[in-house]
DNA sequence: CTATTTTTGCAACATGGTTGCAAAAATCAC
DNA sequence: GTGATTTTTGCAACCATGTTGCAAAAATAG
């Protein structure tokens, strides 16, 4: 959850970003591992630390870090989107599983969707899959 | 697509709902197998053929239809909604897909989101998945 | 430090979700 | 069918969120 402020300039600079208050809280806020937020989490979060957040601002810094790939957008049902640190993995598409109990969000590159699951003729351009279920921590500490 | 009136009425009987000139026409307009569309879309389509349709009913008619299963709602993308036919599968959330050529949503039932493709320790309650690409048939006349 | 560029905060408008309520339509009981 | 009852519709209204323009404030470059 720390993470050094080095470290985070760092990775906006490197993105080509300015370094800025609400950029850096922002960042710092999805740094820990399997952290992914909806708007209004942020937002309320963001008031914590900053005592007030336009929502204007975040919303342009949302989109900024969005098309930096600082972060990734990923669509958790018809009606919830989170914000979620972009990670090393290649393919922006991965899956991602999704924990009801402790509201995780995990990476899961190692599930793999492939043109041979489908039936003949049909070419896979890109896929978008969630899993909702139980994570491995929970189903042992619960 | 011209799906008898006599069938569309005994869908909606059959769900215990009262049959209404909006609902006939809204299901109707998704009868179509693959056609799925967003809230602005069945508008759009609705306002042809009856001239005017209040978004509040409009709203309140699509929530009736997804509580009763007659329709199904998917996300397609983080800002993308599509409401399609529900078919005669039985699980809820089985995977979709969405040919970018056509624009058609065809279910995937055959393709299975496995326990078993996941870490150990992880437990499964329901998936989404949406793969984007070329449909079968737009692939061969294209 | 000053000039230039970027970002912020705010007003403003658009769109979509949501509720309450009275009028209209559909259904039910005769 | 008629009238009573229940459901649905259309409209006003409100709230949350997406989006743009613009001037003030902050960050960066020289």
């Amino acid at each position: 959850m720390v993470a050094k402020i080095t470290e985070i300039t760092a990775l906006l600079k490197s993105k080509g970003l300015n370094v800025t208050e609400i950029r850096r809280q922002l960042v710092a806020l999805l740094f820990t591992p399997g952290s992914a937020l909806t708007q209004k989490e942020i937002e309320e979060a963001l008031e914590e630390e900053l005592g007030s957040v336009d929502r204007v601002t975040l919303y342009r810094n949302l989109r900024v870090l969005l098309e930096k790939q600082v972060i990734h957008q990923i669509p958790i049902d018809a009606q919830t989107v989170k914000y979620k640190l972009a990670g090393v993995h290649k393919k922006v598409d991965h899956p991602h599983f999704h924990c009801s109990h402790c509201d995780q969000l995990l990476c899961m590159p190692q599930v793999k969707i492939a043109e041979n699951m489908l039936p003949g003729g049909f070419v896979i351009q890109s896929s978008q899959l969630i899993i909702e279920g139980v994570c491995d921590h929970c189903n042992i500490t619960q």
